[in-house]
DNA sequence: GAGTATTCTCTACAATCATAGAATAAAAAA
DNA sequence: TTTTTTATTCTATGATTGTAGAGAATACTC
């Protein structure tokens, strides 16, 4: 018997190779060649693997989505209320050079559901999947005092994803620009709103932060 | 003599046909033949008006952004204070057919915009625009006492930024899920938490709101 | 109506791409 | 070593693309 490889470890290398290309020379340079020539192969290597491009492409995109929620899912775990609904957006944020390259692969991510009905399909469920954990976070946070806005939970979770998406543009536009302290002090920002009451004590000049805030 | 073209408006004729293609079938179905076809004519009708495509899809993009900065401008004006802010925002945000178009183009203009420093550096300056209008605006309602909220300005901005720019997301990936309706909730809920006294006024009773958001 | 400057069509070309498949290499078993 | 099976390379093909430019069509002037 021959070399033998084990193909689901190689389709891995392949992806890998992919969201590399992707990151460095964007969606229009992620050629089957190239991306070949990544992972150290020549142009044909890829078929056995991967039949068409597009399969490529879509398993790339499923499994770093995979990773993201599976990472997600790690970091929230063990935690309830603000502490995991923080978690959970700190998360998400592109916080380090890994995922400020993440944010370079969903642009073209999206670019591609825009007209790629499997796609689209991808991105819907994996929001969906955020929006539940989040919307459970934010209950558990409202029944702990943690929350008191009075602004319903729906409105909330849609603000939340709608930043947490904007954010991935706005770093990956202008990397170095939008630092994550700054990403990190907006979304603090953002849950500190969430607490009025603790917000108007603030004001008050009973805490630290108060402080720092008024002698901006 | 013979037939006399405008170049000018022809131009503008070639890049709403672009535009209407882009929407359409995105952009990767945006080829020079295609355009031409949606604008009425055939292959090599462009290159006078515009020498490559790289030129015709920097000049549209450059139009709409103009064309959407201007509608902007035109529905803040008059306007102060958090209304300002208010309209600013509704205008931005993909609340009617035409600007979730205008959110199927801006993010294949992000995604060519990650390789493309011509193109980042006009996102670059028109979000800086908005970066300015807004915090204007914010300013005047800080002066107004119709925001009180015990955030930075900076962040307040960024979330508004990240926000609207999520929105586009949103709402281009599944038009009809994310309603206009929803969106403007969203915004106007955003907006309330940035008078938690106001707000707490609610809480307690004293307004109309308040009975809707507490038996939700 | 002839002439002419402009506009547009049409065909062609070179480059690039995904894909296909024959040929080759490699490695383990006999 | 030889055989056999798998993995990979290499070349080829067809389709699509942006771009170029010759020629036809057009519409205005004289």
């Amino acid at each position: 018997m021959p070399k033998i490889v084990n193909h689901d470890q190689r389709r891995l290398e392949l992806v890998d190779a992919t969201w590399r290309i992707i990151a460095r020379h964007g969606i229009e340079g992620a050629t089957m060649r190239e991306i070949a020539a990544e992972a150290g192969f020549a142009n044909g290597a890829l078929k056995p693997y991967f039949p068409t491009k597009d399969e490529l492409l879509t398993f790339a995109f499923g499994h770093v989505f995979n990773r993201t929620n599976q990472r997600i899912a790690d970091m929230s775990a063990g935690k309830v209320g603000m502490e995991a609904l923080r978690a959970f957006c700190q998360e998400v944020l592109p916080l380090d050079e890994d995922r400020i390259n993440e944010a370079r692969i969903v642009i073209p991510f999206w670019q591609k559901a825009l007209t790629d009905p499997a796609k689209a399909e991808l991105h819907e469920s994996s929001m969906n999947q955020w929006r539940a954990a989040m919307e459970g976070y934010l209950r558990q946070a409202r029944d702990r005092g943690e929350v008191t806005a009075a602004v319903g939970d729906e409105d909330i979770v849609n603000q939340l994803m709608s930043m947490l998406l904007g954010a991935q543009i706005i770093a990956a536009m202008s990397p170095g620009e939008h630092l994550p302290a700054q990403l990190n002090a907006q979304l603090d920002a953002y849950l500190l709103l969430l607490n009025p009451a603790d917000e108007t004590a603030r004001r008050q000049g009973q805490t630290f932060y108060s402080t720092i805030v008024e002698n901006k």
